[in-house]
DNA sequence: AAATTTGGTTTATAACATAAACTTGTTTAA
DNA sequence: TTAAACAAGTTTATGTTATAAACCAAATTT
């Protein structure tokens, strides 16, 4: 049988968002924007949603008089992408 | 950047049915429904859509009286199979 | 000081996944 | 022998998602 897929990592953009996160740590919504290739609204709604399922945490701060939103990874949101990748290689290699 | 994924496979119920019938050459509805878990509602609008998409191709005959719907994937199937994998696994390998 | 850019958020819409209801025909039980 | 139950799907309706378009506020440039 196949296990389920988190439908919260099983989009897309969100899983782009996550993959970046996972490599960099911390990561700015405008590089997010731009590795992604996301639209700015798609990328904030997206971000909310991982950020409300506490996958990441969305600080916002200001970088001189400009505002700045800088994301992270948490354990928790690495713990779910773990789990993830495991889930849909069952579903990649044939058995 | 992040290769797109096509949306024709990145979806759970579909996935599974293409790595499904990817060992098992051939195989009927109730068999499909039985190893995926769909209802036969989701799963006939999904073997539809990638019929539809010339992913699979889908033989009605009879077996005894009872009809019989038998899938196979073609080579345009597997194909595309293999291209969503190489482009999945850039977002699931960190760089 | 008007126009443009930056850094986003909110909202509207289109696509999608899914389940529920339905159809057609076949067995099985009364 | 006919009524009930079952098999094998299909169609339709609904709720969710993804996405883009429109919008907003503040800062910067012309």
């Amino acid at each position: 049988m196949f296990p389920t897929l988190d439908p919260l990592l099983h989009s897309e953009l969100r899983l782009a968002v996550m993959s970046l996160l996972i490599s960099t740590e911390e990561a700015e919504f405008p590089y997010i924007k731009e590795q992604t290739g996301a639209t700015a609204g798609n990328l904030s709604v997206q971000l909310d949603k991982l950020s409300a399922a506490g996958y990441i945490e969305v600080e916002k701060t200001f970088k001189g008089k400009k505002p700045c939103t800088i994301c992270r990874i948490t354990p928790t949101g690495l713990h779910a992408f773990e789990q993830y990748v495991k889930a849909l290689k069952t579903y990649l290699k044939p058995r």
